[in-house]
DNA sequence: TCAATATACAACCAATAGGTTGTAGAACAA
DNA sequence: TTGTTCTACAACCTATTGGTTGTATATTGA
């Protein structure tokens, strides 16, 4: 229990960061899948996607078992389940902030919120 | 799935994989706050806390809005939103998983599933 | 006007991330 | 046995991240 929540949580989070990995990810959701597998799908050395299984599997996104001389993934639902927590955690801070009206006394506001431009 | 998209959903997640820019996206989302404001609570520059918000601004899950001198930053729930859902979509491909019973096939299987160890 | 405040942004630095190649060993197939 | 497959991991390289200090500019208040 060396490992505060705050880090799990950035390790979760900074994992699910790469959209190679989320695709890793959703196909180890699936079904279990060695890692040579996924690797052919990726124009990426099989080194690479190691490396990404490791990121998820050491933030606990997915689990390994041996079979063989396979290593075969799987993805575990319920690290997801907190990382989805926290997200809603974060939206019931602002449904309370509704509940404070200070919503409804912002959009009298006439200064437009500036959100970034695409790039 | 476009690959703007992805780019947009990786910044989403890495600018929420840093637990101190989860801490000012929180205080965002209850209401607003200068970058000063916010900046006094933590053991780092003004500069360091200003690109933390940056990053959460280039993300979407905060905006600002010019006060005098003051940049006041207000948390973003459509991004958060946006998050939550592309989490409930893996979760979803888990039950997904149990509906073709691979799930109850694999309880079958004596081989533990490897979970990293803390550290 | 002038000092203090708030922000923006550039330049710099150490640590980490994300890729590569290479080496080694275990498990399988013939 | 021997060659092939699969994994693990080290060493290395470059780009990015997360912090710093310093400088410039706009706004406010006395």
């Amino acid at each position: 229990m060396t490992v505060t929540k705050d880090i799990r949580t950035d390790r979760i989070f900074h994992a699910l960061s790469d959209h190679t990995r989320r695709d890793i990810l959703r196909r180890s959701l699936e079904g279990e899948h060695s890692i040579s597998e996924l690797a052919a799908s990726y124009d990426m050395s099989f080194a690479a996607v190691q490396k990404h299984v490791s990121v998820l599997h050491k933030a606990g996104l997915l689990t390994k078992r041996r079979k063989g001389r396979k290593a075969l993934t799987r993805g575990n639902p319920e690290t997801i389940r907190s990382a989805t927590a926290l997200l809603k955690e974060l939206e019931a801070l602002w449904y309370g902030r509704v509940e404070r009206m200070d919503f409804l006394i912002a959009q009298d506001n006439p200064e437009t919120p500036n959100l970034p431009s695409e790039t």
